[in-house]
DNA sequence: AAAAGCCCCTGGATGC
DNA sequence: TGCATCCAGGGGCTTT
């Protein structure tokens, strides 16, 4: 999916376009993940209010209750006042009085929850064990370091797991890994703390610079405008299996971590 | 309690 | 060109 990045730069290209717009029909496709969780005919007429993202949920906040949005794996929001006609793969859909919201998924892995509030049980089921916002200030390294010492998993499942900072998706953990020079299987209880504090560093600093660019590593990725980002241009491992590192030369390793890809330098990054 | 595996689903790339 | 196989950005749930 659309990791952090993605998230963030889909929300910032229509949140203040959609604020204020009341919903006047809402169109489903085939199921995705989760069902929607109340009738359509029940969020007619309610305001959009704003839009926020917690991790790499969407939450569209009502009059009266608030939607959550995931894009799953392969998911894209597209708003405008006008859309094309629908697709195969639009699965779900919102006609505002500020145009139409329409969430394209080939593999709805993707979901469209309604909540009552935050504190109802299906938020706090999606919600509750998410980790830390790495872009905030909550986000600080001895917190960090703190979490990783109580972890025996390698520090590649930790940081996507995302109960301890949320996020970093399988392509950002291998790229912040490299920035910090860490071995993506080392245990995270034995990272030392200037180790915690540079993969703190290289955490934000990929994560801000993806944002900047667009979301810029997915290949069939494109914003709530149809922009879509630069593909790969500067991805210093992932999917690079085999290509020269870009720091030393040594040929970029693949190797698997939890049914996932991981991408590092052997060179550049040692236990 | 934490960690590891298992799925959900479709399409595109690759190889024979 | 056709078909089988493999792989993919996530993450909740179940099993160890």
């Amino acid at each position: 999916m659309p990791e952090l990045p993605e998230v963030e730069v889909t929300r910032l290209s229509f949140a203040d376009r959609i604020a204020g717009a009341r919903i006047l029909g809402i169109t489903m496709g085939k199921p995705l993940r989760w069902p929607l969780g109340c009738p359509t005919s029940s969020l007619l007429g309610r305001e959009i209010r704003s839009v926020r993202r917690r991790g790499k949920y969407l939450l569209l906040d009502l009059d009266q209750g608030l939607l959550l949005l995931h894009l799953g794996m392969s998911g894209s929001l597209a708003f405008a006042a006008q859309l094309p006609p629908r697709g195969h793969h639009d699965h779900f859909e919102l006609q505002t009085t500020q145009g139409f919201l329409r969430l394209n998924d080939p593999r709805r892995f993707g979901a469209v929850v309604f909540a009552d509030s935050e504190d109802a049980a299906v938020a706090r089921k999606l919600l509750g064990g998410l980790g830390v916002e790495p872009l905030t200030d909550d986000f600080d390294v001895a917190s960090f370091h703190a979490g990783l010492k109580v972890r025996k998993a390698s520090i590649k499942q930790v940081l996507l797991a995302g109960d301890l900072v949320v996020g970093v998706g399988n392509i950002y953990a291998s790229e912040a890994l490299f920035l910090a020079r860490i071995r993506p299987t080392l245990r995270a209880h034995r990272i030392t703390r200037p180790r915690a504090a540079r993969l703190h560093a290289a955490i934000r600093d990929v994560l801000t610079r993806a944002v900047e660019k667009g979301g810029s590593t997915l290949r069939d990725f494109s914003n709530a405008k149809g922009e879509s980002g630069y593909f790969q241009i500067d991805a210093m491992v992932y999917g690079r299996a085999g290509q020269p590192c870009r720091a030393c030369g040594t040929a970029v390793k693949c190797i698997q971590q939890g049914q996932r890809a991981t991408y590092f330098c052997p060179v550049c990054q040692k236990n």
